[in-house]
DNA sequence: CGTTATATGTAGGCAGCCGACATGTGGATC
DNA sequence: GATCCACATGTCGGCTGCCTACATATAACG
């Protein structure tokens, strides 16, 4: 899957597996790995970035713990995080309608 | 719905709109708003320049012509646009499949 | 004669994702 | 006791691709 296809979801992939109970970030990389059958394995230069951009926006919140000597920050949707996943999975639902109509059409799908 | 969400799949709405028959850019904006009910309006600083690309691509071919005193440039798919766009439709498939499979599971939709 | 619809095009910018790199711990292997 | 891999987090620079804004030209309508 060429990765330009998955701009613009990444937040919605993200809010997703945090939905399932709070993850830190190496544990949401395996998460998303899991739920794929393997296919998205995203690097650490994406995910982390994109967690600090939704801690940001209120969306998530970190807190920092240790494990095994491991340093672990871990993230849990806010209220507006689980807000924004509805609205990410509506909007996902609509693009994927709005795409399989225009290429899913043979010649021609009849209008309005 | 956020312009980025198109990204990557620009290519394959143009070449479903062209599997229809040839299309010039202008109408090929208007395809595309029709066929999206209305949802999808895309300027012509995105679309002309990604038919040029397709077109650089070997994917389609265009050709001029006057129209009403007014030119044209029509465009339509190549064998190998053909091709293409088989597989954009296969690639877009698996990958809404991927996204639903993430975004679908409720707490944990069972692994393996 | 001005505005809108038809029709094509370019240049610059911005945002998001990724590759490469840097850092550190714990456990297993040799 | 040294080495290597899995675990764990992070940053920076760059590429790519879409959009905004602008430029151009004809036809039709008022």
């Amino acid at each position: 899957m060429k990765s330009d296809a998955l701009r613009g979801h990444l937040d919605a992939l993200l809010l997703a597996v945090l939905d399932g109970g709070q993850l830190h970030g190496y544990a949401i990389i395996e998460a998303l790995q899991l739920r794929s059958g393997g296919v998205l394995d995203l690097p650490t230069g994406t995910v982390y970035p994109a967690l600090r951009r939704l801690e940001t926006a209120g969306l998530v919140v970190s807190e920092w713990s240790t494990v095994g000597g491991r340093q672990r920050r871990t993230y849990r949707l806010t209220k507006a995080g689980q807000r924004s996943l509805v609205a990410e999975r509506t909007a996902w639902r609509e693009f994927t309608t709005v795409i399989d109509g225009v290429l899913g059409g043979g010649p021609w799908p009849a209008q309005a």
